[in-house]
DNA sequence: TGCACGATTCTCT
DNA sequence: GAGAATCGTGCAA
């Protein structure tokens, strides 16, 4: 994808980057996975967000950067979680975290990474750190320009039509006050890969 | 300098 | 369904 798919709002490339692939080259070999689940945050005004407040420090000093890049950071002292920097022009520090991914090439490599998978298809990638330990996704990714390769997402999904894709409130943010009911988090209704489904 | 806590996952009950 | 693992960050002092 070039770079400006990624220079709109948030919600609206939240919802389009469902069914398109998330690809990452390394020396071990290359894993890819559909897109089906994403979430959007909202900048400053967003107190799920880490930027709310025009915060800027050295972990979110990357969503003041350049759109299509990515924004790794550690969560619980052990996990990753990934985002692409996104939002209109002049920019706010917005950005889609990714939930679930299917995987499509190399599941044998993310099976070696995900040991606690057990070999499940399923539960490969089907949560935002999950996803990070498939695909390799660590801070040595934190700034990458996803618009081309080794790490990058393609348009060679498949097409998710509006009526296959649900909207519901996001996920863990129930610190962010009346932001947590926002219907911000988009996933493919149906299939068996997103992370938490709503009722 | 100190300290509470998180855009989570896994294990055990 | 509860509790642990584990550490960088953010804010108070």
């Amino acid at each position: 994808m070039k770079r400006e798919f990624y220079e709109r709002n948030p919600l609206g490339v939240a919802k389009e980057l469902l069914g398109k692939t998330l690809v990452h080259e390394t020396a071990q070999g290359t894993t890819s996975g559909m897109i089906v689940e994403t979430e959007a945050y909202m900048g400053p005004e967003d107190k799920a967000s880490h930027a709310f407040g025009n915060r800027r420090t050295k972990r979110t000093e990357t969503q003041f950067g350049p759109k299509g890049h990515a924004y790794v950071y550690l969560i619980y002292g052990m996990y990753y979680c990934f985002n692409v920097i996104s939002g209109k022009i002049p920019a706010k520090p917005e950005a889609v975290f990714f939930r679930a991914l299917q995987p499509l090439e190399g599941i044998e490599l993310m099976a070696k990474r995900r040991p606690t998978a057990n070999c499940k298809l399923e539960h490969l990638a089907n949560g935002p750190s999950k996803l990070c330990m498939a695909m390799n996704i660590a801070k040595l990714q934190n700034g990458a320009d996803l618009t081309k390769p080794p790490f990058y997402i393609r348009a060679d999904g498949v097409k998710v039509s509006a009526n296959n894709i649900v909207q519901a409130p996001r996920i863990g943010v129930d610190y962010a006050n009346e932001w947590k009911h926002k219907p911000w988090r988009f996933y493919i209704s149906d299939n068996p890969f997103v992370s938490v489904k709503a009722k």
